[in-house]
DNA sequence: CTTTAGCACTTAGATAAAGGGAGTGCTAAT
DNA sequence: ATTAGCACTCCCTTTATCTAAGTGCTAAAG
């Protein structure tokens, strides 16, 4: 059965104000919210429909009608505009995404805490890497007569470097062959099939030599390694106590905990639909019992042509979907934009230090 | 007036039922703690004077008596008996400081997050640097046509590295030229002196080698700037919650606000008294009105030879000071020694990307 | 003089009862 | 189809009562 217009307007008036209030929605107010020239009385003939249909919920017999997780998907679906964002919005967003000179990390957990500054709900971001990233190139600097910089360059362009001390003495010339042999045999190869040739030369190589090689080999490996893993940050945690559904510690404990333990939110069992680059989840259609109450807008961006990340706010059911979906996919496309391939990156820097 | 013994050992089990259970402790159950063979009513007497000396506190006629901050002082200067920390405590510690090739960033941002979850408080930490960081020396390395590496070695033996791109092509003597140029004009300056050089280098050069050895030269300026912002971290903000006088959310809100804050704690106005390593600030010592009902233990930890950084744990003014002080010297004893001189640094690393 | 037992007194917090208010659902009239 | 009117329901707040814990005092005992 198909909504006629005035149900529709009824229903989007409730949700509306439902957002705003965090209070049930009794007919009156909906009469005036609602536009509709119509007196109270017909309004809640109509709620009761709604309240048949499955779109609204009743808290008990003489409260206002909050709407029921079905109401906010067709709400979402169908009802709620696209959210203009003001001048002052995008400048502040633009504002906030002025990183610079920062580590990916780092920048993913900074463009987490804005945008919980900027949606008012806490935020989760993560990465999803490329599952293979090699070595591009090796260079070694000579610092002191008994340490060294390793360069580290990824096929990724990521760069990493380490002081790497050594008992001995090392020339220059031989600084140089081991640049070679680096450059030669260890480059373009996953983490496995490194270690794999560091084993076969441990047989017939120097010992001496063999050391040196290993000691630069495996802090390659374990830059592959720290590039790999996915780490989920959280930002913003506390302002999930600013709304009134978590005012009883006892909802927002188990939340709080959750996303507050890294163990738990590292496998965080979102099912984003790469299909459409915003996703939203209601209440009951997380799969996860801590989000039960809870609903996630997420949305991806992209990192470069090779990598792609999500970034989510989590908030109260009753959550201003229309503004956390414009601010958020705004803030993704900056991401996006600002990861770009075309541009100058965002100089991600690097950091060594004895 | 000095204090009896049998006075000092019924402050001392009424601090340790406090601290144990939260709840105003009476007369009767003193009688149990305490040892002692005397009755509930001499106990009586006995509180009677503790609380007109100040040690002890009534929140209300009819109820047990709590410690006052004066109480918890003494109890802290005097009473406080030195916790063991068990073979399996400190073997939890050593496995948590685990850490290899992080940055120095982020190895305090991760001890603190361990020390919140050993200690059960939430923990902030912040590291004390070295006012005047210089340039060493600059490598430059070419990785393509249009692009090179800038590495970047500081006198504190910081290394960050920064893909460079430039419009046009560059051949191996003009980066020679360039490197030259870098490292005989521009290092062992500060910042402010860097920039002098720059503009007076404005005039007399061409301004394509002028614009090539701006990039590198800014972006040094900005890796010594990045060195010297202080940062606050905080962990485990959440783990408030789980004490009860932060049950009420009144109480929990303030502090929390403030301790995720980052503007708020980045300018914490914590009076550290470097003499001493361990420091205890209870209740209204507290100069920050958030921190009134609250205690804070810090201690302090050494990073190599020129920095030093703080790491410290809040708390309810009914905080297991004895326990947490153990846990916490021991964890910045331990700290102090992971980056201690003589052992391989935690071999911080670096990373640019594209 | 110190310790102890006994008891009246105080007070917070828990439980119960009563009142108020917002909103519904139904009925009858427009 | 809409609306006014009204009885009914149920939550929330306030008020009153009760209970339990702990004190402080007094008077007796060691």
């Amino acid at each position: 059965m198909e909504l006629t217009e005035r149900k529709k307007r009824i229903l989007r008036a409730i949700i509306e104000s439902y957002i705003a209030t965090a209070e049930p929605v009794g007919s009156k107010a909906v009469a005036q919210l609602a536009g509709l020239d119509v007196s109270s009385a017909t309004i809640r003939n109509e709620m009761s429909d709604l309240t048949d249909m499955g779109y609204l919920e009743q808290p008990h017999t003489s409260a206002g009608r909050i709407p029921s997780p079905a109401g906010y998907r067709l709400y979402v679906n169908e009802l709620m505009g696209e959210h203009q964002l003001t001048m002052q919005e995008t400048q502040r967003i633009n504002d906030a995404l002025e990183l610079k000179m920062e580590e990916l990390d780092r920048v993913i957990d900074k463009a987490g805490k804005m945008l919980s500054k900027i949606s008012d709900y806490p935020v989760f971001s993560m990465t999803a890497v490329k599952d293979v990233v090699t070595v591009r190139r090796y260079d070694l600097l000579m610092v002191e007569e008994n340490a060294f910089i390793a360069v580290v360059m990824t096929d990724t362009s990521v760069v990493k470097n380490k002081i790497i001390r050594i008992p001995d003495q090392l020339s220059d010339p031989q600084l140089q062959m081991l640049s070679t042999i680096l450059n030669s045999s260890f480059t373009g190869l996953s983490r496995d099939e490194m270690a794999q040739v560091l084993e076969k030369m441990r047989a017939h190589s120097a010992p001496g030599a063999f050391q040196l090689i290993s000691l630069v080999v495996d802090f390659a490996i374990q830059v592959l390694g720290e590039l790999r893993k996915q780490t989920v940050h959280t930002a913003g945690i506390t302002q999930l106590l600013e709304h009134p559904e978590y005012k009883s510690l006892d909802k927002a404990k188990p939340l709080m905990r959750y996303l507050s333990d890294e163990d738990e939110t590292a496998r965080l069992p979102i099912p984003f639909d790469s299909n459409q680059n915003m996703n939203i989840l209601i209440g009951p259609e997380n799969i996860n019992e801590a989000f039960r109450d809870t609903s996630v807008v997420m949305a991806s961006y992209d990192i470069g042509d090779n990598m792609r990340g999500v970034i989510g706010v989590v908030g109260p059911t009753r959550m201003d979907y229309a503004k956390v979906t414009a601010r958020l996919s705004y803030f993704a496309d900056s991401l996006t934009r600002m990861f770009g391939k075309g541009e100058l990156p965002p100089a991600l820097n690097i950091e060594d230090q004895e």
